[in-house]
DNA sequence: GTCTTAACAATTGTCAGACATTTAAATGTA
DNA sequence: TACATTTAAATGTCTGACAATTGTTAAGAC
């Protein structure tokens, strides 16, 4: 009646995860130290320190050398989360072959959701910092590269301003995931103007506390960054054939 | 001018992943054996393994065993990233003591975004899909955790209807990361023949092409959901007060 | 008595070597 | 050719040891 055929490090890995989930251990707790885990678990402290590393791969546990030292349950802060969805994000965009409409569709979707409650919430602050990556993404000599991580700025900076962190949490990955497919984007100072153009109208409707108007603007910055993407498709698309 | 003061397996699972996520390894291909990895980063088996047990528990990589065995990289698959995200999202709100209000306002947004795409794509499959669970949640003698599980399958199938699997991915964690929070609320008969009447009224809405109506009703559900929750925290305060 | 310093103990981090187990491929045989 | 056997390569696991870190405690100096 063993538990399965998998790693007894995964086994074990699994016993923990669920006493951390189920609340058994809580935050901050001292788990048993490498040699009693060993023991209890009738193994040696090589396998118990493989199923620690996956706990603490996954930012389940910390672990502190010396004498009080040992194991920690960790408390989950929303930068490890966020970083873990981002390159999770980014691996499922670049490894599914996801086309970079379909991506656009969901991220400006998304963002979409969070405008009934920025129109309510922008603060000053908020609209402060959309305007300074306006500003930003205007400047001579910017590279594509930075005109992109501007614009994840600005549209960061947007989702914040709902004010509720857990929208925030969902966004951080759509938004930021899709960055490296902006980034094969070139954009034309033309292209940048109209994208530009977009971003003010769309901070003025949040200023304006204007919900419908921003929904549209975003449907139109959704709009043209699909048709930029198509024009980038079909130029690759000439080279390889002519 | 060390690397830094961090762990060697932690290191070189960063060396790894950061291989991985760039392309330099690509999907499928092996890595070198944990006796080659040794050599080349100067360091023992044993440490090889931890750094590969932490690039294992982000799925980033698979192992077997035997003469062609060894470690792969791995094509993340969307159930992998469902499962992490579910975890991740439901310890995030267990731990930062996340209020059911935000969770709520946050989970019925995301929804809401998926509303017009869904009445453009939705199949009969939908929405038969979605006529079940309505079904299964009027059943007499069904448990609250019973009633919240067919809510989430109802809202999993609404969601899916969009059509876009990176919208669906994304959802998940929001929605199935609430399960345990409503699982506190005691639902009455008249509460559950309220939530029915607005599934019906949106999945109608959604037969219908009607994306304001569907819209309309995902909101009556949110606030109905929430006084719900307050209701509740509302009965346990008094019950401790008196 | 108090402060400083040194020894101590507990714990994780790392290493070396060995053996067990699994699996595919090579080899041998009918 | 088809099937059984051997072999080699790789991961999985164990044992035992030592290094490094850190809190505690005891000793000693003033």
């Amino acid at each position: 009646m063993g538990k399965s055929d998998q790693d007894l490090s995964t086994q074990i890995a699994q016993v923990l995860r669920e006493a951390i989930l189920t609340g058994q251990l809580m935050v901050d707790e001292r788990l048993p130290s490498e040699a009693e885990l060993a023991e209890t678990h009738g193994v040696s402290r090589p396998t118990i320190r493989e199923a620690l590393k996956r706990l603490a791969a996954q930012s389940l546990i910390r672990t502190k050398r010396g004498a009080a030292g040992g194991a920690f349950v960790n408390q989950l802060r929303y930068e490890d989360a966020y970083r873990d969805q981002i390159t999770t994000s980014t691996l499922l965009l670049s490894m599914n072959a996801i086309d970079f409409e379909t991506a656009c569709e969901a991220r400006f979707a998304l963002e979409r959701a969070c405008l009934p409650l920025a129109t309510q919430r922008r603060t000053p602050d908020h609209l402060a910092r959309m305007r300074a990556e306006i500003a930003a993404q205007g400047q001579e000599g910017l590279s594509d590269e930075g005109f992109c991580a501007s614009d994840v700025a600005f549209h960061r900076a947007m989702v914040d301003a709902a004010g509720n962190p857990v929208l925030s949490y969902q966004l951080a990955g759509a938004v930021e995931a899709m960055q490296p497919l902006m980034n094969m984007i070139t954009f034309t100072a033309r292209n940048r103007s109209e994208i530009i153009t977009r971003h003010q109208y769309l901070t003025d409707a949040l200023e304006g506390n204007d919900t419908a108007r921003a929904e549209a603007e975003v449907d139109l910055l959704r709009d043209y960054t699909i048709k930029l993407g198509q024009d980038v498709k079909a130029q690759r698309d000439e080279r390889s054939a002519g």
